[in-house]
DNA sequence: ACCTGAACACCGTTCAAGT
DNA sequence: ACCTGAACACCGTTCAAGT
């Protein structure tokens, strides 16, 4: 039988890189990172656990394939909007609403190399900004680093505190004890609830966009 | 039979929480922390696995045993010695030394909530050197938070530079035809080397300082 | 080319039992 | 109190086989 009219479907509209990436963020999304089992994925996808590796070598390459879909949506702003240094915020600001909105899967970032060309295409579109927002090579790569380390980890700090309760923070201040034993803990944890995070983003943000600004006007 | 002479010994030297962690420690270090399983880590301690449970609830809380042991290593120099904001730094440093010293377990360091005593007892001895410096709780926990952020983050960049070779850079590029595929990744790559990172690292610190140095002296 | 199914060598954790 | 040993419900991945 060819393509004859009741021809069975192909599975479920056949298997490929992109869906299986897709629900396997949408299961670290739901269980977490370490809840993700080739067999779950499978199930979900309606699928045997093997049917994966046809399209990934292992799971360290499916978790390449979801680091993918994560930078994808920090793509900076395209070049014809924008000044260059606001464009590379931008970027960085979305980082930031990536921890926000994958939490599960944000250590990703930080933690996976980057070596697959589409990680490697958005690099270069984020390194093209510092470019043309007149930084050289070395400048770029320290500013970038800067950003980045920053921006990741206050990330990762980020979903620590909004990890239980909406308001928590970082820190778990079991009893009222507490008080008397760590005061300073004390004092600074309400002013790392989540609320507050986004100003302390801003803040540190503003720190570093300000030396890069100056140092552009040839300040230093 | 009691305290006899040829009393045969406790196992070996009875097992004990920090034993346990510092085990668990190695074993990470040696073949990360995917790797570290309690069956292992029985092994290595001559024992079974289910004797663990005895100490540690379960692995999660054998992990914070094992974070315990890393922010030793972070420890600020005693209020004694140096000025509050030299202390603030010398603890930051160490923290980046704890990446480059156990690359594999410092993810530990953004990624575990800072529950325990020992932790809380670190914790508390940072905050007040932001105290000793002349910093309000709110200034304290923004400072604190750019920092904690900057050097977890710039760790995790830097231990992916080290992974692999001794001069790796965090990105890969796998062939020669990537340099006119990636203008930009190519020209900064060079500048993300394992030996440009500690200049990098100081180059962020200063800046955060910096900001640190004129709010405390009312310039802002 | 793409998927299945059995098999291998592992996991964390429970429970009941030993001393 | 501290540890063992068997058992349960899982893992990632290999391999040979199906279509």
């Amino acid at each position: 039988m060819k393509l004859g009219k009741g021809r069975p479907e192909r599975r479920r509209d056949a298997l490929n890189r992109r869906a299986i990436a897709q629900h396997a963020l949408m299961l670290i999304d739901a269980d977490g990172l370490e809840a993700l089992s080739m067999r779950k994925l499978g199930a979900v996808l309606g699928v045997e656990a093997m049917a994966m590796y046809h399209h990934y070598r292992n799971k360290a390459q499916l978790l390449d394939g979801v680091l993918e879909l994560l930078i994808e949506e920090a793509e900076p702003p395209p070049a014809s909007q924008l000044t260059p240094l606001q464009r590379i915020r931008r970027c960085f600001e979305n980082m930031r609403r990536l921890a926000i909105a994958h939490p599960q899967a944000f250590v990703l970032l930080p933690t996976r190399r980057f070596r697959t060309p589409p990680v490697l295409e958005f690099y270069e579109r984020l390194l093209q900004n510092f470019a043309d927002a007149g930084f050289n090579a070395a400048q770029a790569a320290r500013y970038f680093r800067v950003l980045a380390g920053f921006v990741t980890g206050a990330g990762l700090a980020e979903i620590g505190s909004r990890a239980q309760q909406p308001d928590a923070t970082p820190v778990i201040l079991e009893n009222f004890s507490d008080a008397a034993r760590f005061p300073r803990v004390t004092e600074v944890v309400p002013h790392l609830r989540v609320a507050k995070l986004e100003a302390i983003f801003t803040f540190g943000l503003d720190l570093i966009f300000a030396a890069m600004a100056s140092e552009l006007s040839g300040e230093r």
